[in-house]
Order: structure tokens, then C-alpha cells, then sequence
DNA sequence: GCGACAG
DNA sequence: ATCTTGTCGC
């Protein structure tokens, strides 16, 4: 077997007991590329996912939108049994697999994929939006509301500013201000793509609204109201 | 031992 | 995440 498929389907392993869960994160970073290696983006993708049923059932949705104009050209919702706790850092094997069968409905997979939640600024460095990366081999980045961890300098009030995002010695995302005087979000790299980069590209699917439009459009399809 | 803790 | 009505402000 050749290691990307190797590593697919060790990204793709997720019937884990917590202990082991935290072990296979721990494999699945070495794995992790932050060099850009991205096609020319015509579509990007939104993902995020909602709970039903008092949490037993997990829907997850993913968007693609124009890349030009954040015109909405897909979409996708599954539901999946749901099947791990949250547990803070451990949060891509409740989330994940749901996400992963979303985006295999699509007809086509987007040129680059915005999740919701934390991806490189993690404690083992492997949030949401790495695993979904190495799970399917797509450039992610990883947009969060709060902090999980690092610290940071304040971030001006102007739209478009950011402060860097450290855990001890290293720079591992950025806090955004994607809207004037409106709390930031934090941005940081999932797979295939740098900080930089990762900066901008959220920042060109910035539109009118806090979160940039594929997982703004994401969020409106997993949260509850759907019929 | 005491906090912190994505969604 | 989810449970939930109205309310303040551009």
C-alpha cells in the first residue's frame, strides 16, 4: 500500500477510546504539510455541523461558494449517528465523519475548504481542520469563534487587522478582525497552506458578516430549522 | 491540587 | 453545540 493511502486511512480512523484518539493525533501531525500547495482557487468550500435530538443525532453541511463572487454553487447536508463526547481537543472525532460523508456528496470537491472550528492552534497542533485535511487530502483552514489555546496581543478595531496567535515559542495562527470593532475570529493553517496565506484567503471570502460566506452559509445549514 | 477548555 | 424572548442599535 502506498503511504498517502496509508495515511488516508489512518486520518479516516475513528472508532478510538479518547486515550488513543489523543495518540493518533499525535501521529497524524508529522503528516501535516504547512507549505501551500493549492490549485488555482475557483471554489471554496464552508464546512460546520449541528446537533439534533438532544445530541444523538450529528448533521453536518458543507457549502461551496464561487471563489470571484461567493455566489453559493453546492451544498450538501448529511446526518450521522452521533458517535464521540466533546471533549475539548478532541473535538474532529465527534465532528469529522460527518463532515467527510458531506463533502463525498458533492459533485465536485471545492479548491479549498474553510472549517469551522481551530486547526493548526491546537494543543497537539491537529484541530478540526487539519484531520479534515489529511482525512481527504484537501488545503483547509481552520476558522474559530473562541480560543482554545495561545496567547495574543490586542487586535486593533479595524476590519482586517490581525495579531499573531502564540503557544510558547510558536506562531500558530492569527487573530482576524474580519468586521470594525466586532470580536475577531481566530484563522489558522488546517493542511496545504501556510498563515499567510491562510490570512488572506479568509479575508477575500470576507463579505458582510463576522465569519467569511462558505461557513457563514455552512452554519445557516447545520443549525437547527432545517427541514 | 487548581484552572482552562474549539463545537 | 443546544436550551430560548425580547430588545437594543445601525
Amino acid at each position: 500500500m502506498s503511504q498517502a493511502a496509508t495515511g488516508l486511512s489512518a486520518a479516516r480512523r475513528w472508532n478510538l477510546a479518547p486515550k488513543q484518539a489523543i495518540q493518533l493525533q499525535r501521529e497524524l501531525r508529522d503528516q501535516l504539510i504547512l507549505e501551500n500547495q493549492l490549485p488555482a482557487i475557483a471554489t471554496i468550500g464552508g464546512a460546520d455541523v449541528g446537533f439534533e435530538d438532544g445530541g444523538r443525532v450529528t448533521r453536518a453541511a458543507v457549502a461551496v461558494c464561487d471563489a470571484s463572487d461567493m455566489t453559493l454553487l453546492d451544498q450538501q447536508i448529511v446526518r450521522q449517528p452521533t458517535r464521540f463526547p466533546y471533549v475539548p481537543g478532541l473535538l474532529s472525532f465527534r465532528e469529522v465523519p460527518a463532515i467527510v460523508e458531506a463533502l463525498e456528496g458533492l459533485r465536485r470537491q471545492p479548491d479549498l475548504l474553510l472549517c469551522d472550528g481551530h486547526g493548526y492552534a491546537h494543543p497537539r497542533r491537529m484541530g478540526v481542520a487539519c484531520h479534515i485535511g489529511l482525512a481527504t487530502g484537501l488545503p483547509t483552514i481552520g476558522v474559530g469563534k473562541t480560543r482554545l489555546v495561545g496567547e495574543h496581543e490586542p487586535v486593533p478595531a479595524e476590519r482586517g487587522s490581525w495579531s499573531a496567535l502564540r503557544d510558547r515559542d510558536e506562531i500558530i495562527g492569527a487573530v482576524l478582525r474580519t468586521r470594525t470593532r466586532v470580536a475577531p475570529v481566530y484563522v489558522s493553517p488546517g493542511h496545504r497552506i501556510d498563515l499567510p496565506t491562510a490570512v488572506r484567503q479568509v479575508v477575500a471570502c470576507l463579505h458582510r458578516y463576522r465569519l467569511p460566506e462558505p461557513i457563514r452559509v455552512a452554519d445557516r445549514l447545520a443549525s437547527a430549522g432545517h427541514f
